[in-house]
DNA sequence: TAAGGTTTCACAATCGTTTGTGTAAATTAT
DNA sequence: ATAATTTACACAAACGATTGTGAAACCTTA
């Protein structure tokens, strides 16, 4: 008869889960033999290996991945830190990750910093404590030095920044060519026959903000336009912001025939604000935004926007840190991979009627997609 | 002289973290000093805990949860599956979990289901494999038994359902009244005199779906009306089906003059297709949704729609999470917390220009928001 | 048949904590 | 002053897995 694992004379004694050890005292093995067959050792012979199996389904046994880790040193946890976890953006490129993390057998452990440099560094600690194989993080609004990024540095833990990033310094990160789509949309804006074209920009001391207008001045001046710093104004973005900015615009001498926003939310306010004055959208003023973000295509006229490609960021973010893990020992030399993307042009910027994004072919766009960097 | 932890001529060599045998050694103490002093354990005096607490913070120790979770059995880590993390309601009930957890010490291992129960099932093992504290879940849409979740139930990990429940199963659940929001919003409709009501309906077996019907019924027959089996249409609740469903129901002998949608995206589709057939909202045809979405207040007109108070939602399934911890013995008994839904009355239902829906006090509105229903 | 190789498995240490028990010394009570 | 209690700490055994080392048993080859 089978060895019981509980007294019978006391049924609601806490149960432990099974474990190794029962396996081995069942099957009159050592729990070497055990540990073994279950990670198909080839010290094993086939026949242990069936019994040992077996039996696992048998009794149900789950490996205790604490364990596991503790004595190999190396977790399957995988830490991810956004500024929230609401709107499309990060959403997407969390559930990008995780699907990619979960097929490699990580688990992730989502934190949110708030915005909040504090929260922040609590939890990188927070994730250090929980011996993550790994970090991927986007910082904060109000991140402004790397030094609590060191200390993730110093545990070895490997590091990999997305979408918003410390520059300036030797880091891992996956980025989108905020430029190139700034640039895009200018240049589309400025095909459209508009001439001046506003800029709602967001914080400049942020990686993305700063190139989403250094492409909007560089697609100016590709046309020999002079850029005039009363059209370009800067703000947190929102949509209240995206109204003011749109009624400080239009109440100058020289109002703007175009706006190409930092971000969704402040053209969205832009739009309102034009039509409660009784404007046209994209006759008298086009529109073009950046994230596009579901809300575009439910407004009217729908609005010109550039995708961000949060899949692609998350994907791409997961595969660098696997990159990172299997480089081991020179884990820590720094790359960057740059993400292209994606202008999509709808009425709100549409005034000729014709579509003048240029045409990227399937075969350039792979090209584009994973383009890797290297600095050092 | 401090011992060091490192030979001199193997510099290179991998550094493990500090450990407390490490912070012993250097104060000349045992662990077990080091373990208490850290946990404020009574035993410790007082000039002893500062030493060790000093030193920590020089050396920069970081505990390992994980062995600590070994040797404890309990680790403070906790499940939370979605069906999928994009969209505003699951992001902004994770986000709600993830706030409490974070504040309460816990780390949320987040994962998806996408819809799918073999995913779910994945999940759920790998999840009891980390050793999780509890398991927070919104079932997919696909999971219409029971069977897996016996498992945790097994495992003695506190199991609490959130939104997309499993009915007749006695289970801890946090759900929303989804056929009060219903039959509050149909109740507004035939408040604005709206006589046919058609509803956009989700799958049956779902229970939000099930009750939002419910709820439809019940005002219909609360103001004497049959309920019209050829103004009731279920679908997935896409906006592709919303549009096909609209133009179904115009299609009708006699068309309806108003319609509830369970989800706010058929009636985007819903609005989309009256406005290419040229029909006004809400004069021809009222509308009405549930979710409250962002998207809601960007349509022309702006959407009426159930809020389903999504943080709250997180928060109170984290609450009670940490009732079922710390009920220990009694862990298991069954209980459900029912949150009221809001309805968010906008243009697109508005005919009389006034807002019929009913004024909830805070007072009631507090003491309905975590009225706890017990079973057996 | 002896030397060498392969297959199959057990021993025991180890990862970093926690905690029941034991025991001196210091304090208080009788 | 002795007994009883409290304070402050150490010993050592767990938790559940992994893995280097060693050693039988079996097979191969000369």
């Amino acid at each position: 008869m089978a060895a019981r694992r509980h007294a019978k004379n006391a049924p609601s004694e806490a149960v432990r889960p099974v474990s190794m050890a029962d396996l081995a005292r069942e099957l009159g093995v050592s729990m070497t033999t055990i540990s073994r067959a279950l990670s198909d050792h080839h010290s094993i012979g086939p026949a242990t290996k069936q019994a040992v199996l077996k039996l696992a389904k048998k009794l149900n046994y789950q490996p205790n991945h604490l364990a596991a880790a503790l004595r190999k040193g190396k977790s399957k946890l995988l830490g991810v830190m956004v500024p929230y976890i609401e709107g499309r953006f990060f959403a997407s490129v969390v559930h990008g990750i995780e699907t990619a993390a979960s097929k490699a057998g990580y688990s992730v452990i989502m934190c949110q910093s708030n915005e909040d440099v504090v929260q922040e560094r609590k939890n990188l600690d927070n994730l250090l404590r929980a011996q993550v194989a790994g970090i991927l993080v986007s910082v904060s609004r109000s991140t402004t030095d790397f030094h609590h990024f060191e200390k993730v540095r110093k545990h070895h833990v490997p590091l990999v920044f997305f979408d918003r990033i410390l520059e300036g310094n030797d880091v891992n990160a996956v980025v989108l060519n905020d430029r190139a789509g700034a640039y895009q949309t200018t240049k589309h804006l400025l095909a459209q026959g508009c001439r001046r074209v506003a800029h709602l920009g967001g914080p400049l001391h942020m990686n993305i903000y700063k190139y989403r207008r250094q492409g909007y001045l560089d697609a100016l001046q590709d046309h020999g336009i002079a850029p005039d710093e009363s059209l370009m104004l800067y703000s947190n973005l929102t949509v209240e912001t995206g109204r003011e900015g749109m009624a400080q615009l239009l109440d100058l001498p020289e109002p703007p025939d175009a706006v190409f926003s930092a971000g969704d939310s402040a053209v969205l306010g832009a739009l309102q604000l034009l039509k409660s004055r009784g404007l046209r959208v994209p006759e008298d003023v086009a529109l073009a935004g950046f994230s596009n973000e579901a809300l575009t295509t439910v407004t009217e006229p729908q609005l010109t926007s550039v995708d961000q490609r949060c899949e692609e960021m998350g994907q791409a973010t997961f595969r660098l840190f696997t990159e990172l893990v299997e480089a081991e020992g020179a884990a820590f030399s720094n790359r960057q991979v740059v993400l292209q993307p994606q202008l999509f042009v709808r009425a709100s910027s549409l005034r000729s009627g014709v579509d003048d994004s240029p045409e990227i072919s399937p075969q350039e766009r792979e090209l584009q997609k994973h383009r890797v960097l290297r600095r050092n």
